[in-house]
DNA sequence: GCCAACGTTGGC
DNA sequence: GCCAACGTTGGC
């Protein structure tokens, strides 16, 4: 998605979830940014965040604390408006922060509510030439109503979500750094395939398993394998 | 609530 | 540009 223009509100709240049981998903999501910021914080630092980790119990969710986020980094004209949005769209923002909106499915929805600032996630470009991991954003401002439902010339524009109870949401984010090196879908799916059958760290990894979520989550396993790959040969 | 038709995602 | 995978819609 495109990046688009700014704009902040902030709201949370209503929602529906629909979380659900059933799996719900969608996926979606294109993405976008919007320029400014919101909110945030610079500095860039490098792995950081803290880790909570699930409480799942009760068969409760679980709570993740490291996500993969997938953005077109090449132009691409949807609805007259070009969606392209690579990582170096995100630095070249005020702040190096933008809003992630355009995000129409509600799993992928769902896990931008479960975001909490200071969380570390992967800037993925997806739909172009080299598809994979460019680098490493942090959220900045947790889940607030994506402004772009109820705007008509919006690529994104959702006329059944009503103002006085938006159905998506959407989180700032802001630049961190590139990965040392970038790493390709090909080979972070070699290792998701040698993992599948070696119990590695990659075997489930939602960028294969649950391939069409344009917000995934990672465990704290996934997103350090993947983070290592960074001072190794690429296979 | 099932399911066929349709739309979207996104790698190749 | 093709097309597989999968999510959404809407009739019944």
């Amino acid at each position: 998605m495109p990046p688009k223009k700014k704009k902040r509100t902030s709201s949370q709240l209503s929602e529906q979830n629909e979380s659900p049981a059933k799996l719900r998903k969608k996926t979606v999501g294109p993405k976008k940014m919007s320029i400014q910021a919101c909110s945030g914080n610079k500095t860039s630092e490098v792995k950081c965040s803290l880790e909570q980790k699930d409480a799942g119990e009760k068969g409760q969710k679980e709570l993740f604390t490291y996500w993969l986020m997938k953005s077109e980094p090449e132009s691409r004209i949807e609805n007259g408006v070009d969606v392209k949005f690579g990582i170096e769209d995100l630095k070249a923002q005020s702040e190096q922060t933008g809003c992630w909106d355009g995000v129409r499915n509600y799993q992928a929805r769902n896990y931008m509510k479960d975001m909490k600032v200071g969380q570390l996630a992967f800037f993925y470009h997806s739909n172009c030439k080299m598809p994979g991991i460019a680098g490493i954003i942090k959220v900045v401002k947790e889940a607030y109503v994506d402004h772009t439902q109820f705007d008509k010339k919006d690529p994104h524009y959702d006329p059944s979500s009503k103002q006085d109870n938006p159905k998506w949401y959407m989180v700032d984010v802001q630049f961190v750094r590139m990965t040392k090196r970038f790493i390709s879908l090909t080979e972070l799916k070699k290792y998701h395939l040698e993992h599948k059958s070696s119990g590695g760290a990659l075997k489930n990894m939602a960028l294969f398993t649950r391939t069409r979520l344009s917000v995934q989550p990672l465990t704290e396993e996934e997103f350090n394998f993947v983070l290592n790959l960074e001072d190794k040969d690429p296979i």
